[in-house]
DNA sequence: GTATCCCTACTCGGATAATTCTTGTCCGAGTAGAGGAGG
DNA sequence: CCTCCTCTACTCGGACAAGAATTATCCGAGTAGGGATAC
């Protein structure tokens, strides 16, 4: 199980893009120099954010990324899902059905019983990550590296 | 993010081997056909858990798989783990200190934020497979085949 | 009848390919702003 | 001096390869029980 490390550069990606002034983007390139990462492909994370509604982009000049919604109702949670999809890890074969001593289907109406603790787990995953809003993403940055990271931001967006 | 599919086969094959008569063990082939599953792959798991000391193997006739421990005392937890390892799927790159803006090594003594919210959701996770033991595995195999399950590992012990 | 020895058949374990998913990259479509020309 | 038009440069978006992890497989090493043999 391995969680691709896009989830990593948007988590913090959004962190930035929250600091923008009002009414400015913060280009991809903008963001890839912030952490030193693949423009290109850092575009194809970024992309998933705009399709499941987080982010809003725009071209031309001055364009780039912004937030689509409040910060405050912007979940990691979302985040997260939105690059790795929002199935669970554990997708279940149903593999009590097969082989020599199978599950008759009449018996088969409800989850397979280990599917229900997997799932549990995971819905715990995602309650934990749920509490956590990009309002306090954009916390878990050094307070005196805040003022540096705005000046940026606002230089960039000319 | 995907777990591994070895996951549901132990999850299920341990609550199989579980119920094997006391004394008996259950060879790698009995389980493969229990669930129709391609042995050879299946060997690979198995030996996984034996590492990890959930089960012990015994060779020869007659010989096979059985639990190491008590079935309360084994975890769904340690399973999972056993076979996708029990590092987080999440791993911190450091990418705060990189790039234009980077956190200086001064300020980097405790872990990166956005690590520490990550962490806090596997524990969570973590936390909900660790309730679960080997004896709730046994649970959810359906009552009217216990028997049925039972006694085709005593007739595959010789 | 009993004990011993050998031998066969069955078991697991590690080393080795095929496939799928993640990672990484490129170039094209579209747009908004800047600059110049005309009124 | 103001307005309009054109043009350029910058933006994102989707299609296209490389690498890594998972999936799948084979064959060899070792062992324990069973059977035959000798006593």
């Amino acid at each position: 199980m391995k969680l691709s490390q896009g989830v990593e550069w948007m988590l913090h990606g959004v962190g930035v893009i929250a600091h923008a002034p009002p009414g400015t983007s913060v280009a991809r390139r903008v963001l890839a120099e912030q952490y030193d990462l693949p423009e290109a492909y850092l575009a194809k994370h970024l992309k998933a954010l705009v399709r499941a509604g987080i982010l809003t982009a725009t071209t031309g000049p001055a364009g780039g990324f912004r937030l689509a919604r409040d910060p405050a109702d912007i979940t990691a949670l979302e985040i997260v899902e939105a690059i790795e999809g929002s199935a669970s890890p554990f997708v279940c074969q149903e593999i009590r059905q097969r082989g020599l001593v199978a599950v008759p289907p009449e018996l088969c109406r409800r989850p397979c019983g280990i599917s229900t603790v997997m799932d549990r787990a995971h819905q715990a995953w995602r309650e934990s990550l749920r509490d956590v809003t990009v309002v306090d993403l954009m916390r878990l940055i050094p307070k005196s590296l805040r003022d540096k990271l705005v000046a940026r931001l606002a230089a960039n967006a000319r």
